[in-house]
RNA sequence: GGUUCGGUAGUUCAGUUGGUUAGAAUACAUGCCUGUCACGCAUGGGGUCGCGGGUUCGAGUCCCGUCCGGACCGCCA
């Protein structure tokens, strides 16, 4: 027997027992006439004390021990003269009879601490040394609870956990698409799947009435803090459901998340917002509703003062931020600079500064202090707020503004990592039109139902059309989303033909779904939530990647096995796979 | 595809206007130390300044290219 005991559960009352321990050399401190060292498992820290004294052999064996040698020892657990309250264990320590080096160590390239000196790059690469750091497991170990208590809700409302294939046919729209070569039908690829969509559809074809999976899904698009190749979704559907019903039912999960696992919960129902709304008070689709500073359109109210920018602009609007009055030129100005960067793109910044030494203002030309008054009436502001206004294209300064809203949250310290304010957003416009290829586009997927009301625009003008789709926010992130999906096939059909599918090219891609459809599909709906932005927001983590065991880089490269990586010709050949890179021009 | 920040000791970083032998902390090694728990003290070893080219009497420092990493825009139904 390796162990009898771990390295976290030795209490007080185990003093005088004769225990075996088995983990990892944390930290050892070598006092001469004595040793301390640290032993590490999952559970915590036990100290180990080795006296010249007593043993003089074995304390000198003690202190060659290195950082993370894995070693087991056999003592007695005795009551500490000096305790330490930081350590559940800290009121015991072994004094060792025998110590066995199970296995040496070299010297990991940085310290497996709280606080580790190791940079992103080489925690990633020797990531089973940065698991063996207590945050970093804490973090899995959450992930853990989550999946459990998920699976027992999802369960307690009869979902069945179902498996779907993660080789599966490749679909055009949406995301790219990860591809895997048929060694066996040469020349033809299975695509890894973007989302079980369809095959969840189908399951509620067979009648299987409410389906859920914790499952892996894959997009070939590059990555961010908050987006990996592959990541988890919890992925949900129901069958003879309304929008309300799945609303009522995933608010239900998400509430029994939090109580469960943070001990939070949320007296009123969850906010509900429409997609229009959303956009224009908080100009994106995920609004972070922990702070107010909704923008403002005043586009009518201040046109017709000779000023150009103004005159000419097709959209005006702004933000109130509270508290910002004070601001000072030099604050102003470096906030100018960077909502002109690039990224953000605005031309200018105008402000109007409601100090304790009265109305100030970039446009004061323009604008009598009274008429800038009146503008602040629009936002609410008093004294000691600032407003910003952008002007330009309205949806793209809707867009800056809320880049604007969102770093003036932070700035002023309004993004509560312990507050939680969820949201639903509703009523999404089912299309999007592409300028560029001249057609729509499903903004959620094919499979999303037109609200009954919007029918008619189905067939006469499908940008009118809103979807019976909803997404949950929560602080500003995209927690999942989902739809209603249709369930009859000449709206299906319909569905394509606006797409600009030839009904050729419908039945080669989706054939089977429609085919199933005319079997008696139920009417159905589900969603999915994100799995890994769910936990890191749980955890307070503003990347997903310290939620995931091994996360890949920007690149999507794993850092640790160094892949992706080319394959033989062996390999290639099998395939019937030829591989070009293109020539990098100069 | 683009924007931006970074790459200097095992690690995290500093390095002034381009100028002597590139520093600190930590880690590591050795010695001292009997109640530490980030133990302490002393000593020591440790550098392809990412790589290639250029400017210069002289480059960690300036310029060009390139590779790697982070954040972001596009993209992500």
């Amino acid at each position: 027997m390796y162990r009898t005991h771990t390295c976290g559960e030795l209490t007080i009352n185990n003093v005088n027992q004769i225990v075996t321990l088995a983990g990892w050399v944390q930290r050892s401190r070598d006092l001469g006439g004595m040793t301390f060292i640290d032993l590490r498992d999952r559970y915590g820290l036990t100290q180990l004390v080795f006296n010249m004294e007593t043993n003089a052999p074995l304390c000198e064996e003690a202190r060659k021990l290195g950082r993370e040698f894995v070693v087991q020892v056999n003592g007695k657990v005795a009551e500490r003269y000096n305790k330490n309250p930081n350590l559940l264990t800290g009121d015991i320590e072994i004094l060792v009879d025998t110590i066995k080096i199970l296995n040496p160590a070299v010297t990991p390239p940085f310290t497996i601490e709280d606080e580790s000196d190791g940079g992103d790059e080489l925690r990633m690469k020797y990531r089973y040394l940065d698991l063996r750091r207590k945050i970093v497991r804490q973090n899995l170990e959450l992930r853990h609870r989550m999946a459990q208590e998920t699976r027992k809700y999802l369960d307690s409302q009869r979902f069945l956990e179902v498996e779907t294939p993660v080789l599966m046919k490749s679909t055009p729209e949406g995301a790219r698409d990860f591809v895997v070569p048929s060694r066996m039908n040469p020349g033809t690829f299975y695509a890894l799947p973007q989302s079980p969509q369809q095959f969840k559809q189908i399951l509620m074809v067979a009648g299987f009435d409410r389906y859920f999976q914790i499952v892996k899904c894959f997009r070939d698009e590059d990555l961010r803090a908050d987006r990996q190749p592959e990541f988890t979704q919890i992925d949900c559907e129901m069958s003879f459901v309304e929008q309300e019903d799945i609303l009522d039912t995933f608010e239900g999960m998400i509430r029994h998340l939090f109580k469960t696992i943070r001990g939070v919960e949320f007296g009123e129902p969850f906010q509900r917002m429409s997609f229009t709304e959303a956009m224009e008070s908080y100009g994106n689709d995920k609004p972070d509703l922990r702070f107010g500073m909704k923008i403002h359109e005043i586009t009518d109210k201040v046109k017709g003062k000779g000023f150009s920018i103004f005159d000419q602009a097709p959209y005006i609007g702004g933000i109130c931020a509270e508290g910002a009055g004070e601001y000072s030129r030099k604050q102003i100005d470096e906030l100018t600079e960077w909502i002109k960067r690039p990224q953000i793109g605005a031309k200018g910044l105008i402000y109007i500064k409601f100090g304790s030494d009265g109305v100030k203002s970039s446009i004061d030309k323009f604008f009598t202090p009274n008429e800038l008054k009146a503008i602040g009436e629009t936002f609410g502001a008093k004294t000691g707020d600032l407003i910003f206004i952008l002007v330009g294209d309205k949806k793209k300064t809707l867009g800056q503004l809320s880049e604007l809203r969102l770093e003036m949250g932070s700035r002023l310290g309004l993004k509560d990592k312990n507050k939680f304010v969820p949201l639903w957003v509703i009523d999404f416009p089912l299309f999007e039109y592409s300028e560029e290829d001249k057609r729509f586009y499903a903004m959620h997927h094919p499979f999303t139902s037109p609200k009954p009301e919007d029918i008619e625009y189905f067939y006469s003008d499908p940008s009118k059309v809103r979807a019976n789709a909803y997404d949950c926010v929560m602080n500003g992130v995209e927690l999942g989303g989902g739809s209603i999906r249709i369930h009859d096939q000449k709206l299906q059909a319909r569905m394509f033909e606006i797409l600009g599918f030839t009904k050729e090219q419908a039945e080669y891609q989706f054939g089977f779904i429609m085919n199933a459809f005319t079997y008696g599909a139920p009417p159905h709906g589900g969603i999915a939530f994100g799995f890994d932005r769910l936990t890191s927001m749980f955890a307070g983590l503003d990347s997903i990647r310290d939620t995931i065991a091994f996360p890949k880089n920007n690149a999507g490269r794993d850092v640790m096995t160094d892949s992706p990586s080319v394959i033989s010709d062996e390999q290639l050949k099998e395939l019937n796979i030829r591989v070009e890179l293109p020539k990098k021009s100069i």
